[in-house]
RNA sequence: GCCGACAUAGCACAAUUGGUAGUGCAACUGAUUUGUAAUCAGUAGGUUGGGGGUUCAAGUCCCUCUGUCGGCACCA
């Protein structure tokens, strides 16, 4: 006699086990139409679960995000359903929800062609049309390995024997087709209403490089066609602002075949690369930092020591002469211990911070390069931090407060925070780690952070704080990190050494610290985020000033030479040109400010100001524009279009 | 690095089953002196990513290298 308690605190009677697709019915035929799943206990189950003791349950369906999760699952199971049908050669691996939509990796002797994935597509909504029912059997291991066995599902046998201590599994009936799920399902394909499958690549069965490489065949799907409208429509827009396009458009940069993963810099996207790192430059001069510069090139027996050789050696470029050795520096901090170790340091200096704007090199797999987010050459704004213990927490704390404040400056509030702890390859004692772990955990708990664990995924040297951005097509980049490092400054190590109020000699513990990061990835994100319209202070050219005829050209320039003066990124147009065509112009290169001059400006003194976006906010002086302008700049980012 | 796709003028793209490489914008020349998203006319521009092969004939088919794109693995 299972009585059931429904969210709203109502409970309902039944006289037996009772599924959750029996309880919908029961409250309305509306509802149990809508029915995709059930939460009984705070645990999803099928609609078909019996429930044979009094429960909590809550009705899903597709208004609910769960439901939406399930709905997408299910779709995955529609694509294999299909997929064997067209292919009955192809063994079904796995095939999980993703965000957006969900992928299935299979094995089968057949390329899929983006044309093949069409007719995958047709073949799923013909399937999905009939509204079958999906039957669950729970089904027993030995049942299971057989059904698996004769359908030659080699994968799902695999999977099977990874899960030993389980008993039952459970069976998704599609028709003919059988899949193997935790589940929960729908209960059948009249739920699957809208998706779309979008691309077919390479993925290594178990995520293994070692392993077989399978096909991954990945679909998008929502509850309603309007929601994968607008999904596909978003994707569009994002794709326009791609910053390897846009920085084609707006002339900022190239990435030459000469150089993969190797940006030039042309001279607009110099002026925002420069606008960015004088910012930084700033920041750094305001919170005690000093400046220096290592060389680009040191000797091999340098990276041995440090560990980089042992570690990343095959990702690293190397040079040779006269019988020498030396590599490409991948990382800053061996340079920054030379510095440090030129004076030897009282422990009244600590901590000393040293900073560089510097240009590394890292041999990138070539599959992995992405304009400027994945690239071999670039800049971090690298410091490190020499400190004793009882520092580190003030100084990590200073460093969070400096990556906050600066994201808040380019116009970033979606920040996620990671700590990523200990990895199997690494140096150091594990007394050394569970300081270095403590220490740098203790402070984001002070700082009342929300982050996720990460286990496993700290530096070989040190745990570390990453701070990731969210780009506008969803892609998650890491841009700072804190990191802690014991280890580095040992003298088995490259000995960096200070001498105590014991008047003994102690080695300091080092903070590796980048707030952007890249450079040249921030730029890249700067790009996607502003879609090109970058705000007055980063604009590549602030102000364009356009002529309508020639006879306005001396004054044009010389209004442009007064704001030039004062610092202002200036261009002007005295093209022999309407001034249609010069706005148009002007206006797809996203500047900020259009400047027309014709005899009414002339005679007043003014110019006649053109905001981006079209609208004319009328006639200024210099004096007026000047104002203007340098209210605008000090907002620097701030402010998002 | 792995799987798949792609590479045509500075840029965006076209070229039937293998049969004379084109269009628009940009560039250059000239006319036009212009009021808030494209003035008109003319000129020039290519070893179709590199190399090799098949063929009477290759942008098109095959091999190979390089690069790019989408993922996967990697990411100090």
């Amino acid at each position: 006699m299972p009585i059931i308690t429904l969210p709203d605190g109502s409970k309902r009677e039944f006289s037996e086990a009772v599924s959750v697709m029996q309880i919908a019915t029961d409250i309305g035929t509306g509802l149990a139409k809508a029915t995709v799943a059930g939460r009984v206990n705070g645990e999803l189950r099928d609609a078909s679960d019996l429930i044979t003791e009094d429960a909590d349950v809550q009705i899903i369906t597709l208004k609910d995000d769960d439901g939406v999760h399930i709905m997408r699952h299910s779709c995955a199971h529609l694509l294999g359903h299909a997929l064997k049908q067209l292919y009955p050669d192809a063994r079904m691996a796995i095939g999980p929800v993703v965000e957006n939509g969900f992928y299935y990796d299979v094995d089968m002797e057949a390329r899929i062609s983006s044309e093949d994935l069409e007719k995958i597509e047709l073949r799923m909504k013909e399937l999905a049309k009939t509204k079958y029912e999906v039957v669950k059997k729970m089904t027993s291991r030995a049942e299971a390995l057989e059904i698996f066995k004769s359908r030659g599902e080699d994968y799902k046998i695999e999977l099977i024997e990874d899960m030993p201590n389980e008993t039952e599994f459970g069976f998704y009936y599609h028709q003919e087709y059988i899949d193997m799920c935790r589940g929960p399902h729908v209960p059948n394909m009249g739920f699957i209403k809208a998706f779309k499958l979008t691309h077919v690549a390479g993925a290594y069965w178990r995520g293994d490089s070692d392993n077989k490489m399978l096909q991954r065949i990945y679909g998008v799907a929502f509850p309603s066609k309007e929601e994968l409208k607008d999904y596909l429509v978003m994707m569009e827009e994002a794709e326009k602002r791609d910053h390897r396009k846009l920085g084609k458009q707006l002339d900022l940069f190239h990435v030459d075949e000469l150089a993969p993963g190797m940006a030039f810099w042309h001279p607009k996207g110099t002026t925002l690369y420069k606008v960015v790192e004088d910012y930084m430059r700033q920041q750094l001069n305001e919170s005690g930092y000093q400046e220096v510069r290592t060389p680009l090139i040191m000797d091999r027996s340098l990276w041995e020591k440090s560990g980089h050789w042992d570690k990343f050696k095959d990702n690293m470029f190397t040079t040779e002469t006269e019988n020498r050795d030396y590599a490409v520096k991948p990382m800053n901090c061996p340079g920054h211990i030379q510095v440090f170790n030129r004076d030897l340091s009282s422990y009244r200096d600590l901590p000393i911070r040293l900073a560089e704007f510097g240009l590394v090199h890292r041999n990138e797999p070539s599959g992995t390069l992405h304009g400027l987010m994945r690239v071999r050459s670039f800049t971090q704004d690298d410091a490190h931090i020499f400190c004793t213990p009882d520092q580190i927490k003030q100084e990590v704390q200073a460093c969070i407060d400096l990556v906050f404040s600066t994201y808040a400056d380019f116009g970033f509030d979606d920040i996620q925070v990671k700590f990523s702890t200990r990895p199997e390859q690494r140096v150091g004692s594990d007394e050394v780690w569970d300081l270095a772990e403590a220490a740098l955990e203790q402070t984001l708990k002070d700082a009342n952070l929300e982050y996720a664990l990460q286990p496993g995924e700290g530096a070989f040297y040190g745990p570390k704080i990453e701070f990731q951005l969210k780009d506008c097509i969803g892609r998650v980049w890491q841009c700072g990190t804190i990191q802690l490092d014991f280890s580095m400054t040992q003298a088995e190590r490259l000995n960096a050494v200070y001498v105590g109020a014991d008047n003994e000699k102690h080695h300091p513990v080092m903070i590796h610290r980048a707030i952007l990061g890249s450079l040249e990835r921030f730029v890249g994100i700067l790009v996607e985020h502003y879609e090109g319209k970058f705000p007055t202070w980063l604009a590549p050219v602030q102000l364009v000033l356009a002529s309508i005829s020639e006879v306005h050209n001396e004054y044009v320039a010389d209004f442009a030479k007064k704001l030039k003066k004062h610092g202002f990124r200036v261009q002007t147009d005295l093209r022999n040109e309407k001034v249609g065509f010069k706005i148009r112009e002007h206006t797809l290169q996203r500047v900020p400010y259009i400047l027309v001059v014709g005899d009414q400006e002339k005679a007043d003194g003014t110019v006649n100001v053109r905001a981006r976006g079209g609208n004319n906010l009328g006639s200024f002086t210099f004096e007026q524009l000047l104002q203007m302008l340098s209210d605008d700049i000090a907002n620097l980012g701030r402010v998002v279009e």
